[in-house]
DNA sequence: CTTGACGTAAACAGTTCTGTTCACTTATAG
DNA sequence: CTATAAGTGAACAGAACTGTTTACGTCAAG
């Protein structure tokens, strides 16, 4: 990856999720980078292109940094418990909340201004939830059988979304630790 | 309340919530509703203003069903169930998402464009969410002491969030009737 | 040492957005 | 009948937005 298109998705990947997704223009991010209009565009055909670009970066931010939480716990453990697996979700969720770069879940967020099922970003960023889900259900599946594992799943996704609307929207940074003794009471 | 103004209201409203507060523009609430441009600025300042108009509308239209659906429900037990009162508002969701005016929580979403605590919408939006928590609340009061019932009520609360967004940015439609066994089970 | 990839700066086109203004109409209450 | 409040239509200003184009640098690899 070229470090100027490399630049460019990051700083866009921060301002859309600090001011939103129609509030941050082309200029602003241009300004933030450094980055010459002509080098955008000859990266990316549109904004939309380049808005998916730092979805799909933070796509691969979360799920990397979620196997890691996951894999470091297994470390730690004496016998494998899938439950406690699971459980560092919201351990790392409470880090995020209350770290200063926290402004709502990018894929939340772009949904609410693309709310149309068939754009490609909403698409994305439905796809991204699904992905997380997923993650959790293979967490589960040595415990369970199939059909209760994707329920339990679904719940504890559930959670994650609730807590993170609580803590971008009432600003209840805490709410990473209500969810994970919710969860926890699933078991 | 004059009507233009009130029509202007309403028809912001729903284009608000379909397409994004950024994304629609004033010309398209102009055009939706018949009004002129001229009226609008003599009824309101600025956008921003017709926003929380919109908005105050919302809050209105939420807060009022939820008391009728509680009301409603304690006419039609023998015993009154404080549990119960609360939990139709799960059914209220579920009705909700599963009809053909569901874009996403109006609160949810607006904060997600204006992500500044200190805006005037971001404020209002976080004040929302607020009464609805003191609502359930209040409903629990009578059963148990003030800490655990502020508790309850936020892990309510979280439930209502989590099913939102799921049903909106996953499109699970049925994300209310998980949410409802997962709030049975926090008794 | 030159070619080609990568980048910049700046002007520009074209659209869309918010907000203003003004001349004119309509309806109603005193 | 008339004064007043409410609304319309249309033009306009000014800003912001996305996207294009052109002419010009830089620098490393063959």
């Amino acid at each position: 990856m070229q470090p100027r298109k490399q630049h460019l998705i990051d700083t866009a990947l921060i301002l859309f999720n600090q001011f939103g997704y129609h509030a941050t223009g082309i200029d602003l991010i241009l300004a933030e980078s450094g980055v010459s209009k002509a080098t955008l565009y000859k990266h990316f055909r549109s904004k939309e292109e380049l808005i998916l670009a730092a979805l799909q970066l933070r796509h691969e931010q979360v799920v990397s940094k979620l196997q890691d939480k996951i894999e470091a716990n297994k470390q730690n453990q004496e016998k494998t418990d899938p439950v406690e697996n699971v459980l560092v979700i919201f351990d790392n969720l409470n880090e995020w909340f209350n770290s200063e770069t926290f402004f709502g879940c990018n894929f939340i967020n772009v949904s609410a201004e693309y709310a149309d099922p068939n754009h490609p970003i909403n698409i994305f960023a439905a796809k991204h939830k699904q992905v997380i889900v997923n993650m959790i259900a293979e967490q589960l599946t040595t415990k369970e059988n199939n059909q209760a594992t994707q329920q339990k799943a679904d719940q504890i996704g559930l959670l994650v979304e609730g807590a993170i609307v609580m803590a971008h929207t009432r600003g209840m940074k805490q709410s990473a630790l209500i969810a994970k003794e919710m969860a926890r009471g699933l078991f």
